[in-house]
DNA sequence: ATTATCTATAGATCTATAGATAATGC
DNA sequence: ATTATCTATAGATCTATAGATAATGC
C-alpha cells in the first residue's frame, strides 16, 4: 500500500541506515538489496523506487556514514577541550569500537571495499576524509599548520590501519598489543 | 584427462597464486571459484578435488599471500643494510605498490575482509603478522626491545591504513599526501 | 490521478556435487 | 585400478524489472 510523501521519505532514512550499518558489518559484497530492505522493514522491490541501483545506495550509505563520523569526531572533541587529540584517540581506539564494525568507522570497516568500487563511492570515501582531517588538524596541540596537517593525515592512518588490523587477527593479546600501541605512540608523537 | 601426480601438485599451486592475486584485487565476495579456476587455466569441477571448499582456498591463499610478504621484506631489509626501516617505507608506500593491489600487500587489500571471515582466515592474519612486526622491530634503530616493537606495532598499522585509504580515495593529490605524510612521520619517528 | 509499496519473476551468477573421461602408476 | 580433471547441473542467491495494489494529494 502506499504511504505518504513525508512517510517516504522516512523510509529512504531508514534504508539508508540500515545499508550503512550492514555494509560496514559485512561489506558492499556481503550484503544483498533484499537483506537491506528486509532490515528497513520493507519489501525487495520498493527499493528501486528510492535508488537507481545497489552502487548508488552504496554511494549514499557511505556518504552518510563518513559525514556522520565527522560528527561525532566533532563531539567527542568539543568534549575534551583541554586534550581533544588523546580523547579522540581513547575513543577510536577502544575495544568497543573494534567489537562493533557496523556502529563504527566506515573508513576502519570499507575503506579496502571502496577501493574496489566505482567512482562516486571512491567520491564519498575523499570527500568525507577531509574533515576528519581538519577535526584532528585543529586538535593537535603545537606545531605548524602544515606539520600538524602532516601529523593529522599520519594519524589518521594508524586509526584505520589499527582498527582493521585488530579486527582481523583472531589472537585477541594481539589485537589488543595494536589498539595500546597505537594510542602510546600517536600521543607521544602529538603531546612530546 | 588425467594428469600427473607432479603435475597435480602445480596445478594446486597454480590455483592458490591466482586466487592470491583475483582475492587482494577484488577480494574474498568479489570473485568466484569458476573464475579462479579459469585464472589458473583450469575447469571450475576440477576445484574441489583440491579444496574442500571456497572458504578452505581462503585461508590457504591468505597464508600464502602473507607468507610471500615476509620474505619480501627480508629481503627489502637486507638489500638496506644502512636504513632498513627506510628502505621498507619507501618500497611500501609507492605510488606502484599503491596501484597494484593485486600483487601487494595482503593486509593492506584483505584485512577487512578477513575481519568478516571465518577463524580460519584470521587465524592465518594473525600468524602472518608475527614476521612482518618482527622484521620492523629488528629494522627499527635505537631504543630499546619494548619500545621498537611497540613502535613496529604502530608502524605497520599506519602502512597498512595509508595504502588502504590511499586506495580508497578518488582525489589523487590527497592519495599521495597520504602516502607522503606517513612515510615522513614514521621515518621521524625512528629516526629521530 | 498519482505514486509508494508489494508480489512475482526473469536472468545472471555462485557454491557445490555427480558422473563421465582418460592418463597415470601399480 | 586409481585418480585428476572435465562436463553438466542442482539449488541457492543476487540485481533488476514488470505489473498489481491501495492510500495520498490534487
Amino acid at each position: 500500500m502506499r504511504v505518504s510523501r513525508e512517510k517516504a521519505a522516512a523510509n529512504r532514512e531508514r534504508i539508508i541506515d540500515a545499508a550503512g550499518a550492514l555494509f560496514r558489518a559485512k561489506g558492499f559484497d556481503g550484503i544483498g538489496v533484499a537483506d537491506i530492505m528486509k532490515a528497513a522493514d520493507l519489501t525487495h522491490g520498493g527499493f528501486y523506487g528510492h535508488f537507481g541501483s545497489k552502487d548508488e545506495l552504496i554511494a549514499e550509505a557511505s556518504r552518510r556514514a563518513l559525514a556522520r563520523a565527522a560528527t561525532n569526531w566533532a563531539r567527542v572533541v568539543a568534549d575534551a577541550p583541554d586534550k581533544p587529540y588523546a580523547a579522540l584517540l581513547d575513543h577510536y581506539l577502544s575495544q568497543s569500537h573494534r567489537d562493533d564494525p557496523g556502529k563504527g568507522c566506515a573508513f576502519a570497516a570499507l575503506s579496502a571495499d571502496a577501493a574496489r568500487g566505482g567512482p562516486g563511492v571512491r567520491k564519498a570515501f575523499a570527500e568525507g576524509l577531509q574533515p576528519l582531517l581538519e577535526i584532528i588538524t585543529n586538535a593537535l596541540p603545537g606545531f605548524s599548520k602544515v606539520a600538524r596537517r602532516r601529523k593529522a593525515v599520519a594519524g589518521m592512518a594508524a586509526l584505520v590501519g589499527a582498527l582493521t588490523l585488530a579486527r582481523a587477527v583472531e589472537d585477541e593479546s594481539l589485537s589488543n598489543e595494536i589498539l595500546e600501541a597505537v594510542r602510546q605512540e600517536l600521543r607521544a608523537a602529538a603531546y612530546r
